[in-house]
Formats: C-alpha cells, sequence, structure tokens
DNA sequence: GCATGATAAATGAC
DNA sequence: GTCATTTATCATGC
C-alpha cells in the first residue's frame, strides 16, 4: 500500500493537469481586477487556493506564469482583459 | 528533454559578462537561464547530499570542475535547499487529507 | 501546433 | 543565509 502511495504521489507531481474552468475563472477575475499591482498577498493566496480547490503553489504558478505572459503579450490577452473587466464592473453595479 | 548525452566536455557555460570596468550603473542585462548538464547535475546532487550547506573550498573545487561560477553553484545550492523544502510541504500536504485506498 | 502548468537558473529584497 | 520573483525551458493536454 505505501509503494502504491509512493507511486501515485510521484506520478501525481510530474503530470499536468489543466484547472477547472471555474478555478480559471476566479483566478482571472482576481489578476485583472488588480492589473495595477497582481501580487496577491499571503492571505488572498490562501483564499484562492481554497476557491479553486489548488494548492497555494499552484496559486503563486498561476501569477507568475500569467504575470509574464500578460506582459510579453498584451495584445493578446486584450479580449480576455475587457471580458474580465466587464464582469467585474457587471458585478459591483449588482 | 533531448540531451541525454551524459558525458561531460559539454560545457557551455560562460560568465561573458564583463562591464565591471568602472561604474557602469546601466542594470547589466540578466544572464540568460541554461540549464545545466546531466554531468553538472549528477555531481551537485551528490554533493549536496553529502551536505546540503557547502563550504568555500568545496564550492570552488567543484565550480572548478563542472565550468561553473562559485556563484553559479552558491546559487543552484539556494535553489536546490528550497526545492527540498518545497518537496517536504508537498510530501505532507499529499498524505495529510488521505483516502489512504 | 500552441496553451498551460510545473520546474530550473538567475536576480533582488531583506 | 531565506524566499518571492522573473525568465526560459520542460512536459503535458488537446
Amino acid at each position: 500500500a505505501v509503494m502504491i502511495l509512493r507511486s501515485r504521489f510521484l506520478d501525481a507531481r510530474r503530470k499536468r493537469r489543466n484547472f477547472s474552468k471555474q478555478a480559471t475563472e476566479v483566478l482571472n477575475e482576481y489578476f485583472y481586477s488588480h492589473l495595477s499591482n497582481p501580487y496577491p498577498s499571503e492571505e488572498a493566496k490562501e483564499e484562492l487556493a481554497r476557491e479553486c480547490s489548488i494548492t497555494m503553489s499552484q496559486v503563486s504558478n498561476w501569477f507568475g506564469n500569467k504575470r509574464i505572459r500578460y506582459k510579453k503579450n498584451i495584445g493578446k490577452f486584450q479580449e480576455e482583459a475587457n471580458l474580465y473587466a466587464v464582469k467585474t464592473a457587471v458585478g459591483a453595479t449588482q | 528533454n533531448p540531451t541525454s548525452g551524459s558525458s561531460a566536455t559539454s560545457s557551455v557555460n560562460k560568465e561573458g559578462n564583463s562591464s565591471k570596468t568602472s561604474i557602469s550603473s546601466a542594470p547589466r542585462t540578466r544572464k540568460k537561464r541554461c540549464p545545466y548538464s546531466k554531468f553538472q547535475i549528477r555531481e551537485l546532487e551528490r554533493e549536496f547530499f553529502f551536505n546540503v550547506y557547502i563550504n568555500k573550498e568545496k564550492r570552488l573545487q567543484l565550480s572548478r570542475m563542472l565550468g561553473l561560477t562559485d556563484r553559479q553553484v552558491k546559487i543552484w545550492f539556494q535553489n536546490r535547499r528550497m526545492k527540498e523544502k518545497k518537496m517536504s510541504r508537498d510530501r505532507l500536504q499529499y498524505f495529510s487529507g488521505n483516502p489512504l485506498l
């Protein structure tokens, strides 16, 4: 049993799986509503991790990747940025 | 990973930076990340297993053997310790809230 | 074929 | 020294 768990752990660390649609939604909402300073605090990371059912390391990885990839090609993310800008604006007026 | 070449002497590493001359205030360009060879990793891991903190003497010796700078070896040990810590956290997380079959 | 998550060098704050 | 981060690279999903 120990062997099984150990091998399962090793596999889980190597294999990559996409996050759920809802998780990506939550992360993007935070990112685009804090675009001027997309650096969540430790507490914010913990909450995001809970909401998305992922680990804090995964939250950090996501923001690290998002920041660099957004910066390197803002144009590619313009549509996405507008989408979430509208989304948060609507949420604020409700 | 298409390296596989194992045997050493590939050594691509070079600390090209220079520009130490004078007060060059310019934030000199960040050194491009260059992945280390299998041989370099093996030797670094061997020493890390022996001692997670490397002293200055061994560091200089190892850096010469691997064609790296002492700074690179120093940084590698720092990153390696952080990796070890993260792996411990991951293990704890994975085996804590546990289905255990 | 790229999008995406994780990891490996390298930097900088402290 | 630690540690969050930047950046490129690796590995996988689709």
